[in-house]
DNA sequence: CGTCCACGTCTAC
DNA sequence: TAGACCTGGACGG
């Protein structure tokens, strides 16, 4: 589930469910969690959610209680209290009724309704986390999706940073500078480019504008039957984006196949596994990164590609049986890293020439 | 039964 | 740069 996209598919979840509910009494964490308690209790408050890169912030606001008594009773909230989650690899909010609950549903806000309802966080696994009168984790970047300009800023101001002296798919997992990417879209990202994955970042990354220049270039659709192929592939790029602007796009696509995605349960996983075509996608190739973690591509892996690691197992076919596998044959080999660095210089030369 | 793998951080040598 | 932190699904014997 969570990457930036399942991040705030989760917050529009919570404000599609939770709006006009009241909730009521306090709020509960499992036996097992290790999380802190949230020390939040109150007769009538609401809930609304709010996303950030990889973290979800709920806001538990008490309601009027017109009349008053004032001050209200020992230990019941009259201020609003942020709570900030971080998903891990399995965390989820689900609505449900009290008898309904989720195995594994580690905190829980409880509603008035009769049958009660209750807004719980899951997560099997537990390596999420909440953090009571919480703030956006410092240290964390901009949000890829909606803080786009200061994202951008954010990477091209601090290219000189020694972060960037690693492969471009390690870099990618940098919260402090790509808040909200993961592993899937790491490898989504760099496919659509045809960029190695073990490619130096700042080579990849130098040269890119603070400004976003995409919308303000010419879309010259170039006919010329002398084009050459490479002139090809850079007006591609151009009406594609750099990678900056992939990093707030692709993600957004995942936002708009739909309010799915919250619910692994139901089985609407097929859209998105329908839109991956490199991750975890038959046919592509995989290694294990310097962190441990797989990554994803086609082609040519780069220079900066770990030497020992073994891909992890070859891939285990499974589900669908499909597998004609004409697609491979089909596939063109062509990208290796100097096509793809020659093809970048080429590209930036045509920006400036433009601007 | 067992081994490997998973959408992510964390902190400890 | 390893591990630690967890549960559970897929696959192998």
């Amino acid at each position: 589930m969570p990457e930036g996209p399942e991040l705030h598919l989760a917050s529009l979840f919570v404000n599609k469910m939770c709006a006009g509910v009241v909730f009521t009494g306090p709020v509960r964490k499992s036996e097992v969690s290790k999380s802190p308690d949230v020390p939040f209790t109150c007769d009538a408050y609401c809930i609304t959610a709010a996303s950030r890169g990889k973290e979800v912030k709920l806001t538990l606001t008490p309601m009027k209680s017109d009349g008053a008594k004032r001050g209200g009773k020992a230990g019941q909230a009259d201020q609003p209290m942020d709570v900030v989650f971080r998903f891990g690899m399995s965390g989820f909010f689900r609505f449900t009724t009290e008898d309904e609950l989720p195995k594994h549903a580690h905190l829980r806000f409880y509603s008035t309704e009769k049958p009660c309802r209750v807004l719980s966080f899951v997560d099997t696994r537990r390596f999420g986390s909440w953090q009571p009168d919480g703030t956006w984790q410092a240290g964390r970047g901009p949000c890829i999706m909606f803080e786009y300009k200061s994202f951008r800023e954010n990477v091209v101001s601090h290219l000189s940073d020694r972060a960037f002296d690693r492969p471009i798919c390690e870099v990618l997992l940098n919260q402090k500078f790509f808040n909200g990417i993961g592993n899937y879209l790491r490898a989504e990202i760099l496919f659509r480019l045809n960029i190695p994955p073990f490619v130096p970042a700042r080579t990849v990354l130098e040269g890119l504008e603070s400004e976003d220049l995409s919308d303000r270039r010419v879309k010259n659709e170039i006919t010329d039957a002398k084009t050459s192929d490479q002139a090809k592939k850079k007006v591609v790029k151009e009406e594609v984006g750099d990678l900056l602007r992939l990093c707030h796009t692709v993600p957004l696509e995942v936002v708009n196949l739909g309010g799915k995605g919250y619910d692994p349960e139901k089985a609407d996983y097929s859209d998105f596994e329908a839109w991956l075509q490199c991750y975890y996608v038959d046919g592509m190739k995989s290694i294990r990164d310097h962190n441990g973690r797989t990554m994803w591509f086609k082609g040519d892996p780069g220079p900066m590609a770990p030497k020992d690691s073994k891909s992890p197992k070859a891939k285990k076919r499974a589900k669908k049986k499909d597998d004609h596998d004409y697609t491979d044959k089909k596939v063109l080999k062509q990208s290796n890293v100097f096509f793809f660095l020659a093809c970048n210089k080429l590209y930036r030369l045509n920006i400036s020439l433009i601007s």
